[in-house]
DNA sequence: GTCTATACCTTGATAGAC
DNA sequence: GTCTATCAAGGTATAGAC
């Protein structure tokens, strides 16, 4: 792999990080030149604009998303194993520092974003809605689990649960999103 | 009322604002003086810092929540008249030009954030989740509604729920809060 | 690809006149 | 209380050498 994708990469994933530590707007050139240790003028090579890396950012994990859900493999899982899958998601993030979801992250600083940035995040937060609620449904149809209402309804409460949930653990301790977990649990009709 | 109050209210307001709707980073000076007509100056006048500032905000979101709950009137009300009224508080936010809630905004700068600031918000924080809590805990002992669990646990997961919808909202629209907070009711086995 | 050097802007904050 | 004037620091971004 030549260097450039290394370190293209390297930026890509630790502008992530960021986003998802400190917010799209209060990190700079200097949190990842100094962490890198490349120049500022580095990262403008490899992405000409704060936007463009911003971009970049949410375009790598609307990939991994949908290369997860879209895989053979895993489209034929029980229904509460996908569900697990999702989970962990959120518990992965907590785990690294207290990360928050890239979703909810990019959603307060949402007004201040160039409109691709925008556009970006909105798709990404469809496409894990609708994946959900296609999976609350056929739970549901299958008798694995149960909830009252629309299954759409039901999956945009539990990705707005566990979006504020990583929010409030910062605020709370972390065992408070592992309670609110074990709640949408039982509030699904599921063992944990 | 002194020209001091009226000045220093309206900085407050407005910097609760801009809070709510671009960020505490993304918010600065500039912004405030010119929507109010002022310069620069004469806001370090009435908040010799931006930390200060940030940490009257708080406070005056806290002092709001918590004259409400503990006014006399207010704490005898059925339980569901009090959960309505808590659920107005987002609708509130909603209506105004799509504010998120104050704890969602700086919980996501919350590694960004003065220290101080930071003791505010997890105070206020748990003011909020406490009486959430005991509230839900009355209203199923009284048979006003219902759900499996801790009341605590379900206290959480209804507040980060909101916080995540006003989140969701921008992104996908504001007739999904109305959809989420009548899953919340259906969950809780109450009317809408 | 990465560097040095630099341009240009916005930021929060202060001093001192009125 | 509010102003003018000014500051240092930090932000994104670019030009051109290596």
């Amino acid at each position: 792999m030549s260097t450039r994708q290394t370190t293209r990469r390297k930026i890509l994933e630790l502008g992530e990080h960021l986003v998802q530590i400190r917010g799209f707007n209060a990190f700079s050139y200097n949190h990842i030149s100094q962490e890198l240790g490349i120049k500022n003028a580095a990262i403008h090579y490899h992405f000409p604009s704060k936007e463009q890396l911003g971009l970049k950012i949410i375009e790598a994990t609307h990939d991994r998303f949908h290369k997860w859900v879209n895989h053979p493999e895993h489209r034929i899982m029980p229904v509460p194993v996908q569900l697990d899958w999702f989970f962990k998601i959120y518990q992965y993030n907590l785990d690294r520092d207290n990360r928050v979801c890239l979703i909810g992250s990019l959603s307060t600083d949402y007004y201040t974003l160039p409109v691709t940035m925008q556009a970006a995040i909105r798709a990404l937060s469809n496409d894990v809605q609708k994946w959900m609620a296609q999976l609350l449904d056929s739970g549901r149809q299958q008798g694995d689990l149960d909830f009252k209402g629309r299954s759409m309804d039901k999956a945009i409460t539990i990705t707005a649960s566990l979006a504020g949930s990583l929010q409030l653990a910062r605020l709370l301790g972390n065992e408070w999103h592992h309670n609110i977990v074990k709640q949408i649990y039982l509030d699904l009709n599921l063992t944990y």
